[in-house]
DNA sequence: GCCTACGATGGGAACGTTCCCATTCAATAC
DNA sequence: GTATTGAATGGGAACGTTCCCATCGTAGGC
């Protein structure tokens, strides 16, 4: 219990020990081996007493492995990116790897800085979950070696790793879902799809999707915050004149909560028109009569994409760009009722 | 456009325009004003065509400032503490600080490395939201003179500044409006108080204060994850017989979350039991009929505490921690409609 | 017109590592 | 017995900064 306000130095340990501070700093770059036994217990001695510990930033200045990894979030306060971060964290903290997380709050101005940030800091990889249209910082990153997963969306221009939802597949699950129910009229609310790539791949499966499988599909794609848009976009949908059972998709977990508003101020009752979303989170099961989701794998997706990056920094070579898309999971509550057919469907996680 | 792999050194800018590397220091360490103009105009223009930028690994190991603060959250997933993230990102921000965030996990031993892996990068300010039962580490961090912002909880043994919300007048605001609304009889639900300070002093206030009031109060703490204790003592607080009208207070968001989804299970209305929370969530508007909730100024609060930083770090002296305490909004929903009286209330978000 | 002082600049030694290149010593090959 | 290896270790030069301490003018006080 050293109460010295700066730590030990490298040096203080190899003189405690009585070695040089080479072979300190060889005990402490995973070069153990290469000491003898006697030299490793003296140094694990010293280096306890002093309570040693290896000082990162000198470390960063001379080229060596910095053990961190960065990651850059396009929007801290979106409950799915915290979710995956949290995933990553977990796979980082048992690769022995430090995170760094920069939330660039949807400003490509910030997403440059926070860049800079990180590389900077000799970061040994990079998750990038953020919007950056224009991809050509990452670019010359990626060009200079580093190891770059993109998270739940691709970016022109880039050969990187691509790590996310299989956006396909979960588009064609819940159009499936929503048809075995009986809904033959579909909405599906995004955001604006040029901002990421994930949306405009939801999109496109969607229309071709809904084609394939003779749904009546159409589309409402606005920003986040236009309610007024999405009020208009919701009126023109619901009181067309048919016959058909409807029902409303919605493209990720921000929209779903925009469209319950929007719905609930209209006075519409779910489950009558039916709901679905993309991204399961809390509060979807408390909602009445419970919100149908397609919960993607979060832990696994950030698991994955920390392992992307050991295995391009493992692989000197640099070859073809892997893509890994995970299959979300389907749970099913009310909001897809088949109209005026089933019963109430319990809630399955209290069966 | 320099496509350089690695950026360039204070040196080759003092070559390329022509000056000391003593000179670039200077320009780039807030000592500006010390150059003639003739030399800032050349440092700038070198700076800008090498495209250089100042390694702070160097620039850390040597000690000099590393506009560098820390913060530990004890948990990622909470969206208060995201929330409190946020503003004290935004904060930074402004200040021209960069943040850096680590993620604890509610694990003490997590939370130790993480604290190692800060102070590790020279951070000049700390701001702490982890549970950290033993505040020695960073007791010991304060009194090495690291500026040191409690969020949302004290710690025993630590004299440094705190910033959160007014507990007691958030109570107060609850009962009152319960009161006002003719609840007569209270459960207040919280976390185990043992593990923050901020629980403990929301039920202390919560015992003295509806005592003050002449209220039924009665408190049941327990672990978020224990459903099978929460619906028992919800049970046992329901069904007691009494004419007495009955409302439940939530000690924080995710005690929120926990109560409504074991009141659904036991299809109690809500409304008619009155539900109260701290902590305003993205769904509170959306659950039927709406939760009242106390809504706490995050931004602000993430905001004081880069202050509260900034203020330590310019007075070298070390004078008695100061406590901020904001007060909180009181958000009405239809959860606090007073039983079989009032007529339901409207949204105030949607008027 | 000389000394002082101050403003502008530069040289070099740190900071705590890693890593290249010795050096030592013993074991094996001839 | 000498040469050849290789394993175990140490010395010292980087890495890119900051900062102390020169150095050089030049303006002002006498």
């Amino acid at each position: 219990m050293p109460a010295t306000s700066r730590s030990a130095t490298i040096l203080e340990v190899a003189r405690d020990a009585g070695v040089s501070k080479t072979s300190v700093s060889r005990y402490y770059s995973g070069e153990r081996e290469r000491l003898s036994t006697g030299m490793q217990q003296r140094i694990a001695h010293a280096a306890e007493r002093l309570g040693y510990q290896p000082n990162p930033m000198a470390r960063g200045l001379k080229g060596g492995p910095s053990g961190l990894v960065g990651m850059l979030v396009a929007d801290i306060r979106n409950p799915f990116s915290v979710a995956v971060m949290h995933g990553v964290e977990q796979a980082c903290r048992r690769q022995g790897l430090s995170l760094m997380v920069c939330n660039t709050d949807n400003d490509p101005t910030l997403e440059r800085q926070n860049l800079a940030l990180l590389t900077s800091y000799r970061i040994e990889g990079l998750i990038v979950n953020a919007a950056g249209r224009h991809g050509e910082a990452l670019a010359e990153l990626a060009g200079n070696g580093l190891p770059l997963v993109l998270l739940d969306r691709s970016l022109e221009g880039i050969d990187a790793d691509e790590v996310g939802l299989d956006n396909d597949r979960a588009i064609d699950m819940a159009l499936d879902h929503l048809i075995e129910r009986g809904y033959r009229r579909v909405l599906f609310v995004t955001e604006l799809p040029a901002r990421a790539s994930s949306r405009q791949a939801r999109m496109a499966r969607f229309e071709s999707s809904s084609m394939s499988r003779q749904l009546e599909g159409e589309v409402l794609s606005l920003e986040l915050n236009d309610t007024a848009g999405l009020d208009r976009g919701l009126s023109a949908f619901l009181d067309a004149a048919t016959q058909q059972p409807t029902a409303i998709l919605c493209g990720n977990g921000q929209v779903t909560l925009a469209v319950i508003r929007a719905l609930q101020a209209r006075r519409v009752p779910l489950g009558e028109i039916g709901l679905m979303g993309i991204d399961e989170l809390d509060w979807c099961q408390l909602v009445t009569p419970g919100i149908t989701t397609l919960a993607q794998p979060t832990d696994a997706i950030g698991q994955a994409a920390v392992d992307r990056l050991r295995a391009r920094q493992a692989e000197r070579t640099t070859p073809e760009p892997r893509h890994e898309r995970f299959t979300p999971t389907l749970i099913i509550r009310d909001s897809t009722r088949r109209p005026g057919i089933d019963a109430p469907h319990c809630d399955e996680t209290r069966p």
